[in-house]
Order: C-alpha cells, then structure tokens, then sequence
DNA sequence: AATTAGCACTCGTTAAAAGTGAGTGCTAAC
DNA sequence: GTTAGCACTCACTTTTAACGAGTGCTAATT
C-alpha cells in the first residue's frame, strides 16, 4: 500500500509529465507549493515507486515518467473528477442548439465536437445494423429497371441502395408489394431482415402470382452485400496527432495513422467493449500494435438501453485522462440526447 | 534550343532522381549504356542546363537535381507515353468487373484502385450538384411527423434528407403532391430546384388547398442546406504519402497530411480546372503553399458531355509522371463507361 | 528513525574538430 | 569538340570534449 506521500508525488509526476511530456526531476518536484519536503526526500520515495513498477526512468541521469502500470494507477485511483466548468457545460449544451436530422451528420458532428474540445483524435463508431430494427421500407422504381430501396430502422436511421433488374418493376407492383412488406416485417432486426424479406417476397409471388423473382435476386444480393457492410468509423481532429511531442517522429505517427484509416482494423479494436462503462486501455493493453504508445477513452452509446456503438477518443499514454474522461461523459450525454430525439421508436 | 545529348541528358536525370530520389552525378549518367561520352562532357551540359533553369544542386558538392521548370519542360516534352501493359490494360478491364450500382461506392472505388495502381494518394471530387437535373423525386411520410425526402438524379445519383415537419403527413397527401411534383419538376437542375419546388408547392397547395405550409417551410430549409453542400471528396491511399522520402519529415508531410483532410480547401483547389484535358501541376504552380513540394495529376471525367468531377493524384514533385499520367487516363476511361451505365438519362 | 545536505557518478545532449568521399569546375592535352 | 587530371567544396560521419540535469549513497541533522 502506498503512503499519501508517495500518492502526493506519484499525482504530481504524472500530472507534471502529462503537462510538459519532460521527465520529472526530484528538484522540480520539490519546489512546487504542495510538496514539504527535500529533494533527497523525494528521491528516496522515488526509488521505492521505481521498485513498485510505477515509474521508470529512460536513463540513468533523467528524471523519471510514469510506467504504464502507474499510468492504470493514476486512472484508477488518483484522477479527481473535476467536475467541468460553468462554461464549459454551457457551451456543451449550446453544441447541439439546432438539432440534427440526419443520425449520420450528427455522429460525425459529434465526432468534431469530441476533439475540438479536447485536442485528441477522436473515433465513433456508427450504429451497428444487427439489433436495429425495421421501421419502414420504400422501395422506388426508377427507368431502365432500375429500383431505389430506402430503408428506415427504428433509430431513425435512413439508408438507400440502388438494384438493377433486368426488366422494370412496375410502380403499381412496387406499391403492392410494398403495402404487404411493411405490414409483415416491421420491427423485424435486420440480422433477420434478409431471410424474412427473400421469404415474404416468395409468398407474395404465390398468392398474386406476380413476377418478382428477379427482384428477389437483386434484393438478396444487395442484402447480402448490406450484411457483410460494417457500419462506418467517423474520425475527428486527425492532424492533433501532428502536435503530440510524441509523435513527432514519422516512425511513431506513421503506424497510428494508418491503423487510423483502416476501417477493418479500427473496428475489431473498437467492437468488444461490451459494458457500459467508460473504458480506458493505456498502451500495450490495447493488444493492437501501432496503438502501443498510445490511450484509448471509450465509451459505449446507446439509446432506450439499446447499445447502438462507441465513442472513442486516442491520444498518446501520456493523455490528459482527467480532461478526456470528463469531456466524453458530458459529450456522450448530449450526443445521446439528440439520438433519442431521432428515433421513430 | 536543346541539343539531342542536352534532351538525353535532361531526361536521364529526371528520370533517375525519379527512381532513387537521390540527386544525379556526372559519373553515375556517364555509366548509362545510352550515355556514349564522357562524365567531363556531361559535367559540361550540365553546366548549361544549369544555366537556362532546367536543373540545380542542393549544394556544390553534390549531383543535379531536377528544378521545377525541369520538371516541367520533362512533363511537357520529354515523356514518352509508354503504352500500358498488356497485363495491366486486362487488370484494369476486370477492375470494374462487376458493376456497382451506387455512384457513391463506384467513386469511393474508384480512388481506391487509382491510388493502389499507382502507390500515390487519390482525391476524388465527387459529382457537383448543379448541374445535374432531377430525375425524381419521393416523399416518405414516417411516424411523428418525420418526412424522408429522396433525390435522384439523371446522373443516377441518390440522396436522402430527412425532415421534421410539426405535424404528420398523411401518406394520401405525401402521394399526390409527389405525383404533381414528378410530373413538372422532372429535368429540372438542382441549381433551381428549391425555388421551383416552393413553387411548385405553394401552387399545389391553392388548388387543393390542402395543409403543406409546414412541408414547404422544412423542405425550404433543408434544400437551403442542401445548396450549401459542396460534393464530397474521396480520399484513397493516404498512407502512401508516408513512403515518399520526402516526407520522412513531419515538417514536411504534415501540411499536406492536414490539408488532405479539409474538404473546403481541397475544393477550391480542385475545382477551376475547367478544360477537358489532363492537367499537372508542378510545386509552386499549385498555388497553395501546402503543396509547394507536391505535384498534381487531373483530370475531369464527364458523363454524356457534361462534366461532373476531378481524378486526382497527388506526390511529391518527383512523382512518376509516366505511370501517373497512363495510369489516370486509363482509369478515367473505365469509370466514365461505369457512370455511364448507371445515369437514367 | 526519518529527513536532509553534500558529493561523486552517470549519461544524454550539444558543440567543436577532424576525416571522408562524392561531385564539381577548370585547365590543359588529345 | 572531347576528355583526362586535379584542386576544391561541402554534406555527412565519427571523435572528442564539455556541460548539466538528475541520481544514489553516505553522513550529518532533527
């Protein structure tokens, strides 16, 4: 167990290194207003945080910065929530004045909103399709054969993809099937939607003896399609990387980056945070390469306790947890709101 | 005037400072099988290309490099258009092998497969809205109120907005002002669309007297958005920028990095070019200071006359020009034909 | 027993000095 | 007109030296 001593300066190690991303010297550590004793003093309790695991030193004769274990210490137990300023919770509020129609214009607002408040790239994850549920389904002939499906999901989600068939649809046909479709099929999830679609269509077609099997096979190939789709990975505030002292060196910046425009990849690493809470992985707990010098604030969105995707903010270790951490609470709280507003439940 | 050898000359080092990205010696072109004469010779021309601009040393010490105006004396006179090969006109066919119905995805692919082709970074501007004319147009009445509006285009492209209207509308009212509206605004471009529609509207509405006041309100201020958007810019291979020697330097590829992100600057870059050809830009013919140590390769694809957007390939100033050059005017050709299937003329 | 002052030691960083070599420009010979 | 030869330049590398922030240990102090 540690000391209060040895919090005090553990705190102010992380804090002092989080702010000037400098080693932190005992004789620095000893001049600050809240710190009573000697620079031996400190130097001593430092060899006893080095021996626990909670700092280290990069050489010899530097002052020391915060291991990754006493980065999980300092978030685990040493972040004082600072609640957000009178200001700042006015501004969050006013973020989302007008409301945004649109779920999609209002993710990848969110996802602006999320880094220009705290300066670090940010990462939302769109809803995922699986446990969203039918609302309503247009489908729209146009000339050549050519057929406009638009689907709305329960979240107010709105969707369009375009089917060629080799011979038109007739609207009045269009309509019909239409009519029936939404009577049977809505609030069916839509990792059922193909199978019950493909087989309500089959019934129409024995009982009006219409021909729609074409559009029966274009459908299921556009479904098909639509299930293997993940959902889309909006970014926020790339170029804050760029100002990172950290990442100053091509070598480090480059495999974040990258990573960073890689959908596939950004998604399994963002997918399985599975509880509610916000959850904060420091480097190498990250299991992902490229984000091993790297935190990662997440946290999980969800609307009538329907978990829809993530919010996710990335930074360098060395991140401003306490910031990051409130700046995704109250933002995931307004953002939330407005999906609600949204929804056709 | 150039002499023959000067031309043998000029190209040999713009194409090996091309390849190895190093700066060019005498001795090293006096190696070339095609180089007959002798590095003193060549130190010679050297000397005089120096002289009209054509080339430079980084210092004294070391070999020539290409300046600008060599670059563009190369790009203008001296590139031979080796034809594709074989093997890469069929890839290039069976790229395009199954067809995509969104022009949306068609775009998206297409700036992925430049990019993959030529190992530079792609920008695709995508179709700009006002020249395109309405090919129909569909009002979705949803619960509480909510209205989605779909767009297609002539062009085949289609778009959705949503609108929240205070009162519900009813899908008889939705279905007949739909009707009236398909048959009269049909050809009608997106530029006068919103006033038309108003219009158009408000008439429907004194015939009928029916209650769509509150549409016409929504429908005016989500098409007033509508004509501020600026079409979307696809990015593909923005990692390979990393692989530029040039850009080992964060200095140097984080002003490019950045500006590859700001859909607005990139706009008004990419937009004014307004001839049919394929244009290169050079460094400071760029105009924009992020770009000063960049070349751009454009050019405008068009669909049945009337163009529509930019292919771009972006690189350092000793990009391959060659490839780059074949590389997009191949390509260009491909997704026309694609575009081309999927418009409603 | 805990704290602190003092001091030798470490080691990254910076600056200066010296050596290396690719490449040039010029001159004189071919 | 072309080429061989040679002195010269200058980025790059390596070496050496000086610097200084910071540590760990010991002995003195409280």
């Amino acid at each position: 167990m540690l000391t209060d001593r040895q919090l005090l300066i553990l705190r102010a190690i992380v804090d002092d290194y989080i702010k000037t991303a400098q080693p932190v010297g005992s004789r620095t550590l000893s001049k600050r207003d809240d710190v009573t004793f000697s620079s031996a003093t400190i130097r001593n309790e430092m060899a006893d945080l080095e021996e626990m695991g909670l700092i280290e030193k990069p050489h010899t004769s530097a002052g020391r910065i915060p291991s990754e274990l006493g980065y999980r210490f300092y978030v685990d137990h040493l972040i004082r929530p600072e609640s957000i300023s009178p200001q700042e919770a006015k501004a969050l509020k006013s973020l989302f004045a007008h409301s945004v129609n649109e779920n999609d214009r209002l993710i990848r607002h969110t996802a602006d909103l999320l880094s220009e408040l705290t300066h670090y790239t940010t990462l939302v994850l769109g809803p995922k399709e699986e446990g969203q549920r039918l609302h309503h389904l247009e489908l729209i002939p146009l000339a050549e054969g050519r057929v406009v499906i638009v689907l709305v999901t329960e979240t107010g989600h709105v969707e369009h993809k375009t089917l060629q068939l080799a011979e038109a649809l007739s609207r009045e046909a269009a309509s019909r099937l239409m009519e029936r479709l939404n009577k049977t099929l809505r609030g069916t999830p839509l990792s059922n939607l193909r199978l019950r679609l493909l087989e309500e269509i089959r019934r129409f077609r024995s009982e009006h003896s219409e021909q729609t099997s074409l559009l029966s096979k274009a459908l299921d190939i556009v479904l098909m399609d639509q299930q293997d789709e993940r959902p889309l990975i909006y970014l926020g505030g790339k170029a804050n990387m760029f100002d990172q002292p950290e990442f100053q060196d091509v070598a480090k910046l480059r495999p974040v980056l990258e990573l960073i425009e890689q959908q596939e990849a950004l998604f399994d690493f963002l997918s399985p945070n599975l509880d509610n809470q916000i959850l904060i992985t420091i480097g190498s707990e990250n299991n992902v390469d490229a984000l091993k010098d790297c935190s990662v604030i997440r946290a999980h969105y969800s609307v009538d306790g329907v978990s829809l995707g993530t919010l996710a903010l990335i930074g360098p270790k060395r991140m401003d947890y306490n910031r990051g951490i409130n700046s995704i609470i109250h933002l995931l709280q307004a953002f939330q709101t407005e999906l609600r507003k949204n929804s056709l439940d």
